[in-house]
DNA sequence: ACAAATTTTTAGATTTGTCTAAATTTTAAT
DNA sequence: ATTAAAATTTAGACAAATCTAAAAATTTGT
């Protein structure tokens, strides 16, 4: 007993927000945040709680918030291997920017094949993070969590290595490669300045001023 | 004034299905020929035949028929295109049989991204002819029919190759595979039984007898 | 030409996913 | 402990895509 139901686009797509919103283990999720993050309202969000409970993909208590089940779970990981996975292909197969693989996967990740993922996942040389950095679920659910930090909360002198992106956004991910600042990149903090908490790092050896809205969304992992 | 409106999935369905049956030319297609092909019912061909109308892919009057626009023939070749276009993909890049392509194709046809399918026709190096022997229409809408007949209707003696199945069905294409017919293979026919209009024929040099059913859905090019 | 058979359309209902507006419950503030 | 504010759910509506059953138009057979 487990694939019980089929599982609508639409429902896909509820299970991944919620997953993303922390609504694995056991913490509640509301339902103004899922429609939030959803662009939908909080009466869509009420009517498809009821209809993922009644499929035994989400616990549902009335007024007191929203959680993923054990198949909901592995149902958000397998939608997320299989976004980061279709990210993978077209950037390293089809030369896409990182900034132009999300949109193409959000629909991506809704096709219906166990063969053609893992046939994808056997041609990429079974990666294990996408063009972001972002962890990517093996066939059964597990996947390493990176010992990353944001940029913004290492110490000075701190080195190490970029290693992804919290903002995913095209127009973030578009100003890094502006700055050529890519994930790989060896990186240095040299200066905080205390007033605005911008940075002066060294990346690949050339200087640069960071402020901190770009520092708190860059994770970098710091050399052993 | 061109790309209009949004066209779903449902309608790419319709439009795809009255393409197949010849709705392009001038030919009116009948309400039921469209029913029966998509297995759905004839009332909900004309609910649809409206709504496409009503966006200019195709033409229809009442209790005449319908038949594509130009702006639908455009669209149907589009979708036909990255249908045949993924086919290939499959077979090429995944490993997947002939048999096995045309369920996931039939999801990824719908996948909106013009940069993903001409990089996907790109990285498969322009294929003309999908899995199957059927063209796969360029960007621009052109294709070429390949000279071809069905090994039913050559007359004896007749040396060729084998270019395409008119049946792309699993179960059709499995008996291929199993009697060791492929397309490439060449072919010669030997003999034509009266009684069953079954044939001997010569498979890369190899005696093989195969019934009418089979002959009148294997197509083969006829040797210069 | 005209009745019978067939095809096609209409009318009305259903399901899914969404919305707005009103009602209810929970949470926060005094 | 009340009251005010915020969050959540319900009720009722709508669009898309489908269905069944009945009505209308077309085609066929004699
Ligand atoms: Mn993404
Ligand atoms: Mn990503
Ligand atoms: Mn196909
Ligand atoms: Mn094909």
């Amino acid at each position: 007993m487990e694939k019980l139901f089929f599982v609508t686009r639409s429902e896909e797509n509820y299970i991944k927000t919620i997953f993303h919103l922390g609504g694995n283990s056991s913490a509640l999720i509301a339902t103004n945040a899922i429609a939030e993050q959803m662009e939908t309202k909080p009466s869509s969000v009420t009517d498809m709680a009821k209809k993922l409970a009644e499929k035994g993909l989400v616990h549902y208590k009335k007024y007191q918030g929203i959680s993923l089940t054990d198949i909901g779970i592995k149902t958000a990981l397998s939608i997320i291997r299989k976004h980061r996975l279709w990210e993978v292909f077209l950037v390293k197969k089809l030369d896409f920017t990182w900034d132009e693989v999300h949109e193409v996967a959000e629909q991506l990740e809704h096709i219906k094949s166990e063969k053609l993922i893992d046939k994808i996942d056997e041609l990429l040389d079974f990666p294990k993070f996408d063009p972001h950095g972002d962890p990517i679920p093996s066939k059964d659910g597990k996947f390493m969590e990176r010992d990353k930090q944001l940029l913004s909360d290492v110490e000075l002198n701190t080195e190490g290595v970029c290693v992804g992106v919290k903002d995913t956004s095209a127009a973030f991910l578009k100003f890094l490669d502006k700055n050529k600042i890519a994930l790989g990149n060896t990186i240095k903090v040299l200066e905080k300045e205390d007033f605005d908490q911008s940075l002066h790092i060294e990346m690949e050896g050339k200087a640069l001023h960071i402020s901190h809205q770009i520092a708190s969304n860059l994770y970098i992992k710091k050399n052993d």
